[in-house]
RNA sequence: GGCUCCAUAGCUCAGCUGGAUAGAGCAACUGCCUUCUAAGCAGUAGGUCUUAGGUUCGAAUCCUAAUGGAGUCACCA
């Protein structure tokens, strides 16, 4: 017969119903498909077993079946399970007063590493972030950068090594307008003579080029050419705007002024030319000061960053390689393909007729390059779930090439970011910044906290702290405890909202919790005599017995909105807990239990919160 | 049109490796601060889980189809 050895109760139950099944019926099922549950609030127990899968298969009636289980698990339990009681084909578990303190007593003793190094120790890499260098980061790249933050902390925490990374993409047209209309129209503006942050002032040139470009092409539309083009090219029944608007890219490409100038300038930095390359440098300079001040303002930081510039000549060299192998081929007009047709995607272009790169192109040269620095057994890229396809098209792309790593790579796709007026779109001006949103939640506590007044004797400094602690705090949790996949609504005013499920909620059973134990004067002895655990103190510690399966989901699901609904749960049970029940003026025995409970409650929301990039405050 | 993803309360989201009467928060309404921080707690109200079939002892969950929405199918990223 199984003995109970370990305080997983689920495991151990799922064994014991294993090894019974199969001594007393030869009937095989393993231990992981037993459906042990927490048990439902409305009956008695607390972990349930559910009797119908074997009822059937060894034709016992529910209550016969659950009656032998029941007896079974008892007397294999070590005297954790006390007794059980079968509702309808549910096998209800009883635990023990003493199992519920052997319980708190071990996830006290190990509540610092509790759920830690399930994983084997590999080497994985998350590529988040990753902006072009036009323009400031926004909503959107929050997103990114808090999954792949939470998740490069979910992954370091069951024990990977993990290297966070990112590529910048500081070369192509993108950054050369910018570039032409500082030149146009920059008056040698600059972040120190404007006082603008880097990134904004080049984002202003960027509108800047759009402006000149719309106006050109807005002219042209009026000319003879144009309007000879509608009246020949237009589908049926097609609008001239309509017209217009489908044909601004391939206005761009061939007629445009200022388009043939950004290509020009685009070439000139490819041929080394020394004017534009020092301008180029400068204002990535500008743009990377201005990001680095906005990843400062979210706290996360990166070990490496891989830049196009310096991976797109690998990538390059890497197609010509493959092309002489005759993996890819070339068309008439010089442009590299790969044939993708096999494995039911299309025929997707690797390199232009002209010779310029496109995204794959580095895409390949960056994935090379970073097996070359790390090794990697995992790579992680954190990016909108609008790249699928082409997340699609690379992989199996390395795969063809026969790259080692290719196995490895792994597109985490999250879905985009809305307004409730809809797509944020950066035309109509209905983008949300970054840095503007960063500030406004933080303006936001601090305006609740003054309120509240329970700050009034720490420094200025210390205040400051936590408002940020407790804005970022809002922030985080509303846009991480979403599934990553789905598309979400983003409304600032929900955002800064701090009750209910929120940041600041889960924040503020911390801070309860500290200022129990500010005021229990460190006194906490043994709780070997208490004798009725009540039933809040029961539901909280299966939570924290929970966390370690909860976190091992996330890791292997790459899904941090997980934690994010473990920590409310757990802040939501403390809440109610704190509530009901009297913790420093208890007897004894009890106040001890409920002191060492809350402590461990404490420790694990923080090791939560942390997993989601989010701070906990001391007071608020 | 092909392919991919999504659809749960008025709103924002959980639940989805099938299990008991589908859960939270926000918004609305009602109570609870001489008692460890009320950024809290308790309660009322709110649902044909988009629809139609199917598999199953059992379906929000799995399968098929339809509907609605999104993305993608660039010598953009």
């Amino acid at each position: 017969m199984h003995k109970f050895s370990t305080l997983n109760f689920i495991k151990e139950i799922q064994n014991t119903v294993s090894t019974f099944l199969a001594d007393s019926y030869d009937h095989v099922v393993e231990p992981d498909k037993v459906i042990v549950n927490t048990t439902s609030k409305d009956f008695d127990g607390d972990y349930t077993v559910v009797l119908f899968p074997f009822v059937k298969a060894l034709k016992k009636s529910p209550n016969e079946l659950g009656e032998e289980l029941g007896k079974a698990i008892v007397s294999s339990s070590n005297s954790l399970c006390k007794g059980f009681n079968i509702i309808k084909g549910f096998l209800n578990l009883e635990l023990s007063n003493e199992s519920w303190k052997t319980l708190l007593k071990h996830v006290f003793e190990t509540k610092d590493s509790l759920g830690k190094d399930q994983m084997p120790e590999q080497i994985s890499l998350v590529e988040f972030s990753s902006p072009n260098t036009n323009k400031p980061l926004h909503l959107g790249h929050i997103r990114n950068i808090l999954l792949g933050w939470s998740c490069s902390m979910i992954l370091k925490e069951v024990g990977q090594k993990v290297i966070n990374t990112q590529i910048v993409n500081d070369r192509g047209v993108a950054i050369c307008k910018s570039m032409l209309a500082w030149e146009k129209a920059g008056a040698n503006e600059t972040p120190e003579n404007t006082g603008i942050k880097g990134d904004h002032l080049v984002g202003k040139y960027y509108v800047a080029f759009d402006k000149l470009f719309n106006q050109e092409y807005k002219d042209w539309q009026s000319t003879e050419d144009a309007q000879n083009l509608y009246v020949e090219k237009k589908k049926e029944d097609q609008s001239q705007e309509g017209f217009f608007k489908g044909y601004k890219n391939q206005y761009f490409n061939n007629q445009s002024k200022i388009g043939s100038e950004t290509r020009e300038m685009l070439l000139k930095w490819e041929d080394q030319d020394a004017a534009v390359r020092s301008l180029w440098e400068q204002m990535n300079a500008w743009v990377y000061d201005g990001f680095d001040k906005t990843y400062e303002a979210l706290r996360v930081s990166f070990d490496k960053i891989y830049y196009e510039s310096e991976t797109y000549k690998l990538g390059k060299s890497i197609i010509e390689q493959y092309l002489q192998k005759g993996l890819f081929f070339k068309k008439e007009d010089g442009s590299i393909w790969v044939d993708l047709e096999d494995v039911g995607l299309d025929k997707k272009l690797l390199l232009r007729s002209d010779g310029t790169s496109v995204y794959i192109t580095q895409d390949i040269g960056t994935a090379q390059k970073r097996y070359e620095d790390f090794s990697m057994d995992k790579m992680v890229y954190v990016v909108g779930n609008e790249q699928d396809y082409h997340f699609q098209a690379l992989f199996e792309t390395l795969k063809k090439m026969g790259a080692s790593y290719a196995d490895s790579l792994y597109h985490l796709s999250y879905g985009m970011v809305d307004l409730p007026s809809g797509k944020m779109k950066s035309r109509e001006g209905t983008v949300v910044d970054a840095d503007d949103l960063i500030a406004e939640v933080i303006a936001e506590a601090r305006a609740s906290a003054q309120e509240f007044g329970n700050l009034e004797s720490l420094t200025e400094a210390e205040k400051e702290e936590i408002f940020t602690r407790i804005g970022l705090g809002a922030l985080k949790y509303f846009i991480i405890k979403v599934h990553p996949k789905k598309r979400m609504t983003f409304d600032p005013k929900q955002s800064v909202d701090m009750q209910g499920q929120t940041g600041p909620y889960i924040q503020n059973a911390f801070v309860r919790v500290q200022s129990i134990l500010r005021k229990s004067d460190g006194t906490n002895g043994s709780f070997a005599a208490y004798e009725s655990v009540e039933e809040a103190e029961k539901q909280l510690l299966v939570l924290i017995a929970s966390f370690p399966t909860v976190l091992l989901e996330a890791a292997v699901e790459l899904d941090p909105s997980k934690v994010a609904n473990f920590a409310y749960a757990l802040a939501k049970e403390f809440h109610r807990f704190y509530h009901d029940v009297r913790i420093l003026n208890a007897p004894d025995e009890a106040r001890n239990f409920r002191i060492t409970l809350i402590e461990t409650v404490a420790t694990i929301l923080e090791r939560s919160m942390r997993l989601l990039g989010i701070d906990m405050p001391a007071r608020m």
